[in-house]
DNA sequence: ATCCGCACTGTGAACGTTCACAGACGGAGA
DNA sequence: TCTCCGTCTGTGAACGTTCACAGTGCGGAT
């Protein structure tokens, strides 16, 4: 319990085991479990380690062990777009939780330009760290493909397109709950349903959109979609494009809750009322469905488990399993006042 | 230019030395910067480095300089309340780009119950950081107490309250932000003016509480000051209180946004209208600020500044420098339509 | 009585760096 | 010619672990 060492110098392994009366090579097998370590000298390690506050240097053992007991979360986002994500905050706070409860740090690395990647890639050729968690990596993102030359295993939280086969990773099922809420408008009578999209290069924009068509078939022409950014501003320019081009729409299911907001905003500005003339539909279920006018129908993604699973799957991997297939989560229907 | 190593195995210091055809000693010195190293050998050892795809082991680097190139940011947040903050994605982005730059590694650790703090502290007992980055620590927080146990530099992004003298700290100024809001309150000619705070233990709930009072002087009653914690469903609950307790009140100020809009929908609930009958004033200038109806008039903190000064403290620190002073930024009033 | 295996322990080497030290070389000053 | 100094280089030791190996002692089976 003595805190404050007489010395500056921090307590090593050799202090324990001399405090302890037993040898080096004991205290760390006491220390990591090793069966073979008689009670009594497993006490006196006990006792010799909270006397002295001995705490092991991880990079001595890192050293030896080549392992680093830390992985790297690495966000390739090229924007503050990031910023805008609300679903960012807590995916992170889970895994950070999850790794936590194995003594895994996590080190959090934005993999905006190519500056900004070639200095992840060289931290992880470094060995700095065990695995790579990727967090909304888009189609086409070099990272990716650097990656797979590197002898670390990487899992991504959401589907890397065109990198699906060679990237595990858990998400949510985009396309299913697209398919949920366009079912439930189509259900609710609606009969000119468009949709805005996110950006195609990413799962969300690309599975959601053909969610929506599954149910659509034919009935849903080009004239009904539009492209957003996810920003905010996206879907109210998006919601405009697609009143003036069929004005009589009824419904349109929104690719996020933050271009809903804005897509709520235009249809107000053009004097159409929600739900009544146009239903909306979001997708995300985050803080801000609840906060519109009127508070958005939407679609809850299960992130918590989704960053759950890709944390599982990731320290499996470190653990030396095998490539595991690919983890889909449900989504599920929430209902409040656009539609 | 090798990418692909044929051996399994990382090249070591060894390798180029032995590629470049000098010793073990002068290519540290020409990777590390040291003057006495010739023009010829330099050379080499560039050469040699990416030829074999070289890259330092930090934990070899670290085991011998007692340095480890990398710092620790500590959420003390005790729930799932960080996840409602936006503030916190901004921050932590502003914080690894910068330390990125000087390629010093982040590491995040979630401090909520004593599990995690203790955790945080063996941590950062072990030697695995050079410094830490505090983030949303309340007053009285006993991790606050335990850092200062030890010999590792700790800045704050934004005051530990009761720990201003021993911990430093960037910070927006919310005092100053809220006499700004509420002055421009009064003047807006509102009589009767009511304010709903953050939680007394964070300077966001102090400070702004103090600014308001500073404007108003007597008129600041406690009948007319409401706590929250900084959720929306808090500040909702909050105006319903204050309405009762005051019905003819005419403006608050309210210490988030997210608590401003759950005022807003208890307004609404409450037959009044923002800001004919009450004008509502914010703090933080989110995303969430533009979103609600009316958009809210609110001050914006300096928040990138902040993280960007946190951040230049604590490396100055790392490097040696004294304890320096607290910085404090303006903030910036930012008018919509909510009063 | 001898031998074997089991439970446990101690020791030397290795991991990949940096640092302090000592030495080599060449040119300038005596 | 000799000495000295400044520049540059190589080498051994150290950082704090883990791991493989070589014991030791003891009880039970032969």
């Amino acid at each position: 319990m003595t805190v404050t060492n007489g010395r500056r110098r921090r307590p090593t392994i050799h202090d324990v085991a001399r405090a302890s009366g037993v040898s080096r090579g004991t205290v760390s097998r006491a220390l990591n479990g090793d069966p073979y370590v008689s009670t009594a000298a497993l006490a006196a390690v006990r006792r010799a380690v909270a006397e002295t506050g001995y705490v092991v240097n991880r990079n001595a053992r890192s050293l030896v062990t080549q392992r680093t007991g830390s992985v790297v979360m690495v966000l390739s986002e090229p924007q503050e777009k990031l910023f805008e994500d609300p679903n960012f905050s807590l995916l992170l706070r889970v895994a950070s939780r999850r790794l936590a409860s194995k003594d895994v740090a996590l080190v959090l690395m934005v993999a905006g330009d190519d500056g900004d990647r070639e200095r992840v890639v060289r931290y992880l050729r470094g060995g700095h760290a065990d695995g790579v968690l990727l967090l909304s990596t888009h189609a086409g993102d070099p990272l990716a493909v650097e990656l797979e030359g590197l002898p670390i295993p990487a899992v991504a939280c959401g589907a890397v397109l065109g990198r699906e086969s060679m990237i595990p990773y858990a998400a949510a099922d985009d396309r299913e709950g697209a398919r949920q809420i366009t079912r439930y408008l189509v259900e609710q009578g609606r009969k000119r349903i468009a949709t805005i999209t996110g950006p195609l290069d990413t799962p969300g924009g690309l599975n959601r959109l053909e969610g929506f068509c599954d149910v659509l078939g034919r009935k849903a022409t080009k004239k009904l979609i539009v492209h957003g950014d996810y920003t905010r501003h996206s879907g109210e320019a998006a919601m405009a494009e697609l009143l003036s081009r069929s004005p009589d729409l009824d419904a349109v299911f929104v690719g996020s809750d933050l271009m809903a907001a804005g897509a709520l905003a235009a249809l107000r500005t053009h004097g159409r009322r929600v739900p009544d003339d146009v239903a909306v539909g979001g997708f995300d279920d985050t803080a801000i469905a609840s906060l519109t006018h009127p508070p958005l129908t939407t679609i809850r993604q299960p992130l918590e488990r989704v960053a759950e699973e890709t944390v599982r799957i990731l320290l499996e991997l470190i653990d030396g399993a095998e490539r595991p297939e690919p983890i889909v989560l449900p989504t599920e229907l929430v209902i409040r006042e656009s539609a």
